[in-house]
DNA sequence: CCTATAATCTAACAATCATTTGATTTTTGG
DNA sequence: CCAAAAATCAAATGATTGTTAGATTATAGG
């Protein structure tokens, strides 16, 4: 049969890409194995090579999307712009991530539920396993409110300054992210604008709504 | 083993229910027939009676639940409102829907892709079955554009009527609908604010984002 | 009361899929 | 160049699941 002779050692990141575009696609539960083998060139039984199983790999694609996302947004956190600025620079930052990569934005938003959804009560024999998937989606999750709480936080000092009208935060908070995660649903590369124009309009929709 | 004597007859509508109700839990694929079906104390098999196929029954879920949305949405665009508060009635109309009916909502966002990978392309069989999927399928997404278009040309008007502020009508449509459904996924009955409170701030939100 | 139809059940099937096992091939450090 | 480690593969397994077939039970109209 003989393997194919090029394309040897796929990286892991590759792996994880690929299985984002796939994920985009079909979501968790529809996506094979083999579905995010082929992607790369592969077979099924070698991304276990890569990672111990599939519940794992869903979990990666969500750390590794979740936390590129933080660092942008903890760099433009620390700077010193007023909290209107620096609300417009997370939003555009935000958006930018998403239109910029659709797939792992809408990983972010369509598969926190197969997380949820993984079986983790057996008495099966890998308890090493589910404690360690436990363990790390609990981070995860634990992450995802950090990353809510950066909006929300600069949303309540925006208030507290007097810089924006008095709002319920943890609300408009939640309406602004819910914004920029369908963005990841109806985004199209090439279409009447790119993503940066639509980070533009989020930011200044958002703004508005503030009253700056 | 005798059947189970009560409980005879459960209508269609228990049933789109009971299967949003699960949808919900668990996306349409990790949903079973079986789990549906003991949500109404059915066998799998029974639910064959009722509907042709899993994915008949999930369109079935999410014909009915848009059907219900844009029935009040109508009312309200027939009306001789100013479009600051037609636009206002709609918002608060559908938080209240989604809020109202999460498990509905919630499928209207996250099972429209499982709608589309429905293979559809075989040469099996049951191709009138095909064809009525696709045909209703087609008719569904229609329906949903323009429940879109609602929303879209409530803005629009508002602009041109010089109430609302000069925005890209389109995408704060999109970012307007992304919020709503958004409050489907982290909405929970019994929470710090009501469904109606929630709308409510949205409705304040969004105003204020179109300069009223 | 009888019978046709509706609603449900049990049992079985065929397909799919995640995962494991046990080679085989490639790469790399010495 | 060699041997150990890394990466990959083919094949088999066990479990799940949508769906169908063929009874069985309930209900309603005459």
């Amino acid at each position: 049969m003989a393997r194919k002779p090029a394309d040897q050692s796929v990286a892991r990141e590759d792996i994880l890409w690929a299985a984002a575009e796939v994920l985009h696609r079909k979501g968790y539960e529809a996506t094979t194995m083999k579905d995010i083998a082929a992607q790369v060139n592969l077979t099924a039984a070698s991304l276990y090579h890569h990672f111990k199983n599939k519940d794992f790999l869903l979990l990666n694609v969500l750390e590794v999307g979740l936390d590129l996302t933080i660092d942008k947004l903890e760099r433009i956190d620390a700077s010193d712009l007023t909290c209107a600025e620096k609300l417009g620079a997370m939003i555009r930052s935000h958006v930018v991530s998403v239109t910029g990569n659709v797939a792992v934005g809408a990983a972010m938003v369509f598969e926190i539920r197969a997380l949820l959804n993984v079986s983790v009560g057996g008495r099966n024999g890998d308890e090493s396993f589910t404690r360690e998937f436990v363990a790390r989606r609990n981070q995860f999750f634990a992450r995802r409110d950090y990353f809510e709480g950066l909006f929300r936080d600069t949303v309540r000092a925006g208030i507290e300054a007097g810089e924006f009208r008095e709002v319920d935060a943890a609300i408009v908070t939640k309406a602004m992210l819910g914004a920029h995660n369908w963005v990841g649903v109806w985004f199209k590369e090439g279409g009447r604008l790119s993503g940066e124009a639509v980070a533009d309009v989020m930011v200044d929709t958002w703004l508005a709504a503030l009253g700056v």
